[in-house]
DNA sequence: ATGACGGAACTATTCCGA
């Protein structure tokens, strides 16, 4: 069965419910996994997907914060959450597809300013998210997987607008980069968008704050699409897409594609 | 300084994003 998998983080599900109908109706992937949706799952606007051909869900949600949510043209079957750091937080959901492939869609948290767990609780908490992710991994290897969202952390030079500058910003320190690289090689994961795109700068996330984000160009590639070996040669024609960013409200994140004949 | 915007929440100002 060959299909395509899409991540989106959304900032907010219901302020843009329609920015999510125009992507399923312009590029129609079978699986979009959202994060970021900062909403209860019982108020996610399911029927506006149904209409779009995405009659099955599965997600996580918390009032405005957080939130995560896969939306599908096939059936899903619930695969369980997990709450990694004991957060308290709807930052995971896992389903599987009809053809046996496991997809889990994380939000990790962002991890405040300082890049520093003494003076910033929250720089520690994502450490020990990425820890415990990686405990998970390396404690039940996973196979027939999929793993996506906004995993907060660019971790190549060429995954930042200025390598240099960023290497104290929280998303790009070489400590972040240890932690995200260790939950790689617990699981195996196949870093399929550099696969596919091995050389040459690429982001998914441009900040608000800047006054002309497409001039500027100073972004990041916080959004991931990773697979399991036994599938990882199956994926292809992974691509970003950047012109979501300029669309009208946008969300700071651009979707991130990929297709696999499995 | 990368750079001050954008969303949600007990509507007004605060927390959060990264």
């Amino acid at each position: 069965m060959a299909f395509t998998l899409a991540t989106w983080n959304i900032n907010s599900v219901r302020l843009r419910k329609a920015l999510v109908a125009r992507l399923l109706a312009e590029e129609a992937p079978d699986v979009l996994c959202l994060q970021e949706c900062k909403s209860p799952v019982e108020k996610i606007p399911l029927e506006v997907f149904a209409e779009a051909g995405y009659r099955y869900m599965v997600g996580r949600g918390q009032k405005g914060y957080n939130g995560v949510a896969i939306l599908s043209k096939l059936p899903l079957e619930d695969a369980g959450d997990q709450d990694f750091a004991q957060l308290g937080h709807a930052r995971h959901v896992a389903a599987r597809l009809p053809n046996g492939v496991t997809v889990h869609n994380f939000y990790v948290p962002a991890g405040g300013d300082e890049p520093d767990r003494e003076k910033n609780v929250k720089f520690g908490q994502k450490l020990d998210y990425l820890t415990e992710m990686r405990d998970w991994f390396h404690a039940s290897k996973p196979e027939k997987a999929i793993l996506v969202g906004d995993l907060n952390i660019a971790p190549r030079e060429d995954d930042v607008w200025d390598h240099k500058k960023l290497l104290k910003i929280v998303s790009h320190t070489p400590v972040e980069v240890e932690h995200l690289a260790q939950v790689q090689d617990a699981g195996d994961w196949v870093d399929i968008t550099r696969k596919d795109v091995p050389e040459g700068l690429l982001y998914s996330w441009w900040s608000y704050r800047a006054k002309d984000w497409a001039a500027a160009d100073k972004g990041r590639r916080l959004d991931h699409i990773w697979a399991t070996p036994d599938i990882a040669n199956a994926a292809h024609s992974s691509r970003i897409l950047k012109a979501v960013r300029g669309w009208e409200q946008p969300s700071d994140h651009a979707p991130v594609f990929a297709s696999f004949d499995v």
